[in-house]
DNA sequence: CAGCGGACGATACTGAGTACCGTATCTCTG
DNA sequence: CAGAGATACGGTACTCAGTATCGTCCGCTG
């Protein structure tokens, strides 16, 4: 039985030092010695004390690069939901190294801003994908940002609410809902506006009938200024 | 002529030396010692190092928070747009510290996740403002987080895009109509729902004929499942 | 005047983080 | 096989951000 590489024993260690004694009561040096290696070794793995208790972040970037890349603009908004599902199943397979890594987070006001400036990582990666996706409209930069800022806050909300809750549920479900609502958000801001016409967008009961539909659209069309 | 108080002089004395020798070449006893005092006292005047190039923030997170506990429901559209402006304002007041901060912030990862985590913390003020502002519908946790996150990314957004421009224009048009397009997006969400009715959402290009119009839409109602 | 509180400087210390060197191990090549 | 090179690791010295403490000075008040 192989011990489990120095990453893994480091990163275990960090969580655990920091639940039984507190972040700053817990020195690198104790880390290292918990771990069974030396602080310099610490060091050539982390790149400080924070990154620790964050050890797969590289790596799961680099996968939401790679599933990002591997789209096209036809496939763009999968492709988007896809890489946040992937962010959100790296919480919810290890369950129980999120919620201790929560519950450090919340009362560590450095882990905090550390987390923070991960998930900004995430967020500019979206940005810079939505980005290359997007026509060179005038207001393709806002868009490509606010979409961007809104996946990554929906993300959040869900993944919040899982680990408020203990994560005790699956959160896929309340994932899938919220990327809805910015889907439809902004699927109504993309679409693509055909040679210079407008597009209007009209809003309906879910049960209407197609009449009831139909009598509210030409009420919608009637009212309508003459088209320039 | 007095002396401008001390906490000034720190921070300029950190962007200056920060620009002339780079951020890890300067030590806080450099600092120190160009603003004239103690190490002791640019301790006691800031929490950290990385802190002394963003010396306005808490205050402007309570002029913001002030600004956002004066208002009620019915004004909270413009309370919030005030807010961003405050921020964005806040910038252009003094436009050269602005760009000073601004390209040592692109070239120092520390400086860069430090205003990371100042931004979060806006977000934050807005996202817990916001939700005080809406009801206790099932999504108005989901929809506080978007609008915050929202408003600070198109804030981000025009503030960025004045910092690359050299600060050479009044950037609140831009911040209006970035503004406008968030309130707009988020507005139609807002309308009320119909005792529990769904609502479905359909573009449709503006010139359509009627009937054009009615058979795209028996599409979409052919395609949907069956409402529970 | 005396006493108090606050601001500041000086000093000692801790621990994160960096740089460097030596040693051990492994792999590859002749 | 031996030797060379690369790699990983431990140990050590050091810097500097950040913390704690103490002493001194100054301004204010009674």
């Amino acid at each position: 039985m192989p011990k489990p590489p120095i990453s893994r024993r480091l990163a275990e260690a960090a969580v655990t030092l920091f639940d039984e004694n507190g972040y700053d009561e817990t020195t690198v040096d104790d880390i290292a010695a918990r771990a069974g290696v030396s602080r310099s070794t610490f060091f050539r793995y982390y790149r400080s004390k924070e990154d620790a208790i964050f050890p797969d972040h590289d790596a799961l970037l680099a996968r939401i690069d790679a599933r990002l890349r591997a789209s096209t603009a036809d496939t763009a908004i999968v492709a988007i939901t896809d890489a946040v599902r992937i962010v959100l199943a790296h919480y919810v397979d290890d369950a129980e190294v999120s919620l201790r890594r929560y519950r450090l987070v919340r009362r560590v006001p450095a882990l905090r801003d550390r987390e923070i400036a991960s998930v900004a990582r995430y967020q500019r990666l979206f940005r810079e994908f939505v980005g290359e996706w997007l026509d060179d409209s005038p207001d393709a930069g806002l868009r490509a940002e606010l979409m961007a800022a809104s996946v990554v806050a929906a993300h959040n909300q869900v993944l919040r609410g899982w680990l408020r809750a203990g994560g005790t549920y699956d959160p896929s479900g309340p994932l899938d809902h919220a990327l809805g609502y910015v889907i439809a958000t902004f699927r109504h801001l993309e679409q693509p506006q055909e040679h210079g016409e407008q597009v209007i967008v009209a809003a309906f009961p879910r049960t209407a009938s197609p009449q009831a539909v139909m009598a509210a659209i030409r009420r919608h069309l009637d009212a309508r200024p003459p088209s320039s």
